[in-house]
DNA sequence: GTTCACCTGAACGCAACCTGACTGCGTTTC
DNA sequence: GAAACGCAGTCAGGTTGCGTTCAGGTGAAC
């Protein structure tokens, strides 16, 4: 299960304890960024399950960042961090459309939960993805309605491939995010994984769900 | 459209001024109770959209009484109010499958907002009931009409997997809820633990309640 | 036609998991 | 106080299935 996660803040430190703790937790820290600018141009067609935003960012406040991926359409779910504990900030947290906040300072265990709440919550209510995707609650993938088990390798693997989904994926990439870091892959292995995917996914009038693109890598529709 | 709200509330000024606060906010307050036994009578087939639930309550506590709800298949949100603000009580009441709490004392107006982030989130589709469920009061399950009598382990242990029903608990989450707090828990000891539930708990013709998700947990359907 | 990248079925080692039996400890019963 | 009992945890051995590799086949590029 690895749900992905953006995180927004502009203490480097705290950022790097964040990112390092929330992979150790089984998150995908797919973005990393100090700043609201920063949040807007690195994010990819496929937003993260979940954002960590800090409320007081140096370009933006972390509301009105919030507001401006909803007014784009993102609509997964938002955690605010603020350093005031004030009532205030709160109500205008929720307001500007936030879906929980947590009060610095806070315990990390804390912030893994509510992640982990607000994924299982979002990612149910969110809109309907068509065809292929991955029910992270459930740990399998559904494709066409039908739930298809997969073993961890297997998960992290599409789950790469999804990350950019109608993107093509380099082979490094995919060894990279499926494997842990440093791990030895022979070439093949990679190959032998896509090709249990695709058994697994396919159903018998489809044509395959993940295309070769020749000396490059993979890519899902 | 009117979201309606169930509270469970011993202090009698605290419920009625709520009663009233929540209808003037638009909710409806389809059941009011000072307590879990009333509250599990009293739920009709239509649950509320959301819950809130004092964690203190006289006959049991709100954090069992959120299990309850969850093993009975009642997946609507639950808030959890809290007058204790330790970190403990806020972990468990995750573990419990609560998606909020709010410690006291607390603003009204922060109450509402969290309830209405909790009612636009909604609760996830109603999964097919399985006849597999817990007696908080005889402190055992129910499988197909079946008692079953569980030793205090193996009740944490079931509860926390039917807090998720559906969805697939991972090894650590079943130590975490299970066990107490900073207990070193062998890795088999879990196996072991899921071998006297399953036993417990299958009949002759039925496959497995618990599944196991090899790499990852076990979930129950 | 040759080469190279990828496909695919089979096989193997190992880690994860299952399971029955056993021990230790606290409580209850006589 | 001794015996009986139930619960929690551990151990050893068996079983399963995941991850990986190998060998051979297939098809695209040139």
């Amino acid at each position: 299960m690895t749900p992905s996660v953006a995180i927004v803040e502009d203490d480097l430190a705290l950022r790097a304890g964040l990112s390092r703790g929330l992979r150790e937790e089984g998150f995908e820290v797919s973005l990393s960024v100090a700043g609201g600018t920063a949040l807007l141009r690195g994010l990819k067609d496929l937003p993260p399950d979940v954002f960590v935003i800090d409320i007081g960012l140096p370009d933006v406040d972390g509301r009105d960042l919030c507001l401006a991926l909803r007014a784009r359409g993102v609509h997964a779910p938002v955690l605010l961090l603020t350093a005031r504990g004030g009532i205030t900030d709160r109500l205008s947290g929720f307001h500007s459309g936030a879906d929980d906040y947590l009060p610095k300072p806070f315990h990390f265990e804390e912030l893994v939960l509510r992640l982990r709440a607000l994924v299982r919550r979002g990612g149910k209510a969110a809109d309907p993805p068509s065809g292929l995707y991955l029910d992270l609650a459930a740990h399998e993938a559904r494709n066409a309605g039908r739930g298809v088990g997969l073993t961890p390798t297997e998960f992290r693997l599409l789950a790469a491939l999804l990350a950019h989904r109608g993107e093509v994926v380099r082979r490094h990439s995919l060894i990279a995010a499926a494997w842990p870091p440093g791990a030895i892959v022979h070439d093949n292995t990679l190959d032998a994984y896509v090709v249990r995917l695709r058994r697994k996914l396919d159903g018998i009038d489809q044509s395959s769900a993940i295309t070769t693109v020749r000396g490059i890598g993979y890519s899902v529709g």
